[in-house]
DNA sequence: TCTTAGTGCTTGCAAAATGCAAGCAAATAT
DNA sequence: ATATTTGCTTGCATTTTGCAAGCACTAAGA
């Protein structure tokens, strides 16, 4: 096994609910992963190696194994090509959907760098419409992916 | 100036709100102590230190260092004792509310072993009450801090 | 006034995580 | 048969974290 992978065998710092979660995707790279996925619509390795913020390819695999032993994403093989892979959300996945859009709208707010697009706009007059038909959607995929 | 605050002065990742935000919280320590001042009460380094996920000293400092850089705490010095310092929630760490409230109701739904409080039960039945009336009393406390 | 305790740190060092470049193996494409 | 795509692993240097100890300033007690 991993040596990355080790720390999540064992005992949590607390039963906090925070602090557990933070466990899970407490840092730089996970919920970037997530947002791709998510909103971006990338499956592959190689799609989220495209992105703009650079992960390293051992980091990368590592998170990929980690969010996927959490049950937070599904690893299938692509249906018409056998040398590639497609990563989805499992509905556990699904339910990050939440804080990935509170934390965009934040980031949004705060960091005059970053300027809002169609969906920051959007977040910011009607999150709650937003973020129901994001979590329907997401639903559809997960429960398409758990077919195959 | 700390090595350690360096990287704050570097240019972003990415013009990506949910990068950027992640930049500066993102880690397993920086939304607990934001956890600890807004929903337990908390104000000092000492009652920090106290948390049962036992942050190390060092790590403690610099994260309140960093958080006070973004803006997201400020520090006073206490009203009535010269030799300790109270920190105390901005408006823009006020904010930060939904992504917590968010994480917290993810991770006690996922986690087993993270009983549901009365908060974490409040919040799984109404959850945008919970939030507008933590953001009222933050505000004002945020408010008051600001006079002193 | 000397000592003790409380508060908020810093420092040094070991261990772990991250970042970077290179390599590699299986499956396709040419 | 050869080259390319895809999804990694490995080795090594750098950075961050974790732990224990120490330290400066304030306040309180003897």
């Amino acid at each position: 096994m991993q040596v990355l992978l080790k720390k999540y065998m064992e005992k949590n710092r607390s039963d906090c609910p925070i602090s557990c979660s933070l466990e899970v995707f407490g840092d730089k790279w996970s919920l970037l992963i997530i947002r791709d996925i998510m909103l971006r619509g990338k499956v592959s390795y190689s799609e989220f190696l495209e992105s703009e913020e650079k992960i390293a390819t051992n980091i990368l695999a590592n998170r990929l194994s980690v969010l996927e032993a959490e049950q937070i994403l599904k690893k299938q093989v692509s249906p018409h090509n056998k040398s590639k892979y497609c990563y989805s959300l499992t509905p556990k996945g699904v339910d990050l959907l939440p804080i990935v859009i509170e934390i965009m709208d934040w980031g949004a707010k705060y960091h005059v760098q970053c300027p809002r697009r169609e969906l920051g706009k959007r977040i910011k007059k009607e999150k709650a419409a937003v973020i129901s038909e994001y979590l329907d959607k997401l639903h559809r995929d997960a429960r398409h992916a758990s077919k195959q």
